[in-house]
DNA sequence: TTGAAAGCGCTAACAG
DNA sequence: CTGTTAGCGCTTTCAA
């Protein structure tokens, strides 16, 4: 473990040159049998590894891509890592994990990592750019960044995304379906595009059917559980409270629920409610939970090809990929009270 | 962006050498007023960013950690991170995250990242070491490791750890204290540490309290949720079908009252349930979680701690370090039913 | 306090 | 097919 061999000691013991065993090693196919052979089952009795730092220092390439996302504790993201890292992996390139915490700086920083040859790509899912001037313009030119899960306007990025108001509006008209006409929506940080989309589409569903949204039916969260909480008893200090409730994703629907039991309302019987993710606990919860579910392993896969594909010199896409959502039907909504 | 500027284009520009501009931008407090801070501002201006690959390469060192765990999809390992994390960048280092999937090779894939230079050391929580001859001898020698979490036999690396068998005697003694009798246990993959811990820790409350264990009451899992949901079936098709069940795991114990329910048992009236780790969703959960609560913030702290203590060449502690555990006491324990 | 020069370990021309 | 040579961008002696 301590003495780290490096080629030329490979190459002294063998008689061989120090290009010779790194040709050998890189299956280049440059080298003949009786060395080739030879060399490698020196490397591996030495325990030989190259060493990243020069190898890629030589190349000009890490060899890893930065996938940074708002929050690692959120378990939503780590299925899309799966995703990514299978197909990273499968191309030789290791994946690293960004976490920014909302937090400008941190932003920033991950942006740096990929100047200073930390990795060679990266795959966004912050929706948005770090607030630097000229910051967006200096890295459009053609950066390898691949933006996933979120929108970032006026960036001329690939994007893999989902339709959220498309998948909102449809969990709201589910809700329309079984009867509800009182149905408020909690929302995440409405202007980040995600949330105003997941908005947009429960507005549409509700001018569609023709029912109105009264004062205080939106109310604006942050995609944290105890917000949910703090939201739901807002909901039912309204003169007249919803009897179902649209809420932008399902660990802010938890609080909700949590919410609604200390309220001694029962969900479904008087409040119903749908989520937004479809977290693998989501279906063991009590009552399981009705959400809309997100490809998350496709949404990875999609994002780490298209970065492959950006790093291998490939056009980029002109429109964003839209991968499909499901609705998931559990437990949580029932028939509007009478 | 694309034109990533140098040491050397800095110096040119200033008509200073390469060494002053090194020197300057590291602090060393070898450059005079007038020159350093021509420097620095030249630096800013061109948006410069030190080559990491060339550094690491002159300097040996990448002033990176690997945190190694078992599932990254395991939400139980992100608070631990956010320790590690923070600790670590406050000391200059940045975090890498791997994941093993209990997949022997990835776990050599691991261990070679510290030999290449990907990393500096390493924070171990996957119980064990990769299967290959001689490995251990190999890398015992001084390696800058750290194993948290579980534990790694006959292996003298820092630990950092919680006393799981004490743990788990306490909230089975919780348990008994209610008057429960039949109490069962769903452990986790015993014979790994952890699980073999806490088993041991139910077993030692059992018999102190002069209570059996009878047949099938100890049921072997993985600590995944549908293996929750499996056992508790297996453990209500027993002639004496348990009152209580101590689960190795918080995701397991979600999966076991999911179960109960179907099975149109009461928690807790009928059937108390105690879980283990306090996940964040552990509250919010219906009825809200009984189970034992692990400083896992502390605990990466801790780890990150004694890993940058070796790495700068201090002393190995002799004994695992030990942080407390807490018994949230909630919603799932009860009193035995008569 | 600054500059010149060497070299970290590797790969890629270029010759042979 | 193999060896020689140069150099990636940085830090660090050693001299001045």
């Amino acid at each position: 473990m301590n003495e780290r061999p490096k080629i030329k000691d490979i190459a002294e013991r063998l008689g061989v040159s120090a290009a010779t065993v790194s040709r050998a090693l890189s299956d280049s196919g440059l080298v003949a049998e009786p060395t080739l052979s030879r060399i490698r089952d020196m490397a591996r009795e030495m325990n030989y590894r190259p060493n990243v730092s020069a190898r890629n220092l030589r190349t000009q390439k890490a060899m890893a891509v930065l996938m940074v996302v708002r929050d690692v504790g959120n378990p939503f993201y780590l299925e899309i890592l799966k995703g990514v890292e299978a197909t990273a992996r499968a191309a030789g390139y290791s994946v690293l994990m960004g976490n920014t915490e909302n937090d400008s700086d941190r932003e920033i920083e991950y942006f740096d990592m990929l100047r200073d040859g930390h990795a060679d790509g990266m795959i966004l899912m912050t929706g948005k750019l770090p607030r630097r001037e000229g910051f967006v313009a200096s890295v459009e030119g053609g950066a390898p960044i691949v933006v996933a899960l979120e929108e970032i306007q006026d960036a001329a990025f690939p994007h893999v995304m989902i339709d959220n108001a498309a998948a909102a509006r449809n969990a709201v008209e589910h809700l329309i379906g079984l009867g509800h006409r009182r149905i408020a929506h909690v929302s995440g940080p409405v202007p980040e595009i995600m949330s105003v989309d997941r908005r947009d589409g429960y507005r549409a569903a509700m001018q569609a059917a023709g029912l109105a949204i009264p004062d205080g039916y939106e109310q604006r969260g942050d995609y944290l559980l105890h917000t949910g909480q703090r939201l739901c008893r807002a909901l039912f200090e309204l003169p007249e409270p919803p009897t179902a409730i649209f809420v932008a994703n399902d660990e802010m629907a938890f609080g909700v629920i949590h919410e609604l039991r200390k309220l001694g309302l029962d969900v479904p019987g008087q409040v119903s409610v749908v989520g937004f993710d479809d977290l693998f606990l989501s279906e063991a919860f009590y009552p399981p939970l009705t959400t809309v579910s997100q490809p998350r392993t496709d949404i990875g896969r999609a994002a780490m090809t298209m970065l492959l594909d950006l790093l291998s010199g490939g056009a980029t896409p002109r429109k964003p990929v839209m991968l499909p959502t499901t609705l998931k039907v559990r437990g949580t909504t029932a028939p509007a009270p009478k």
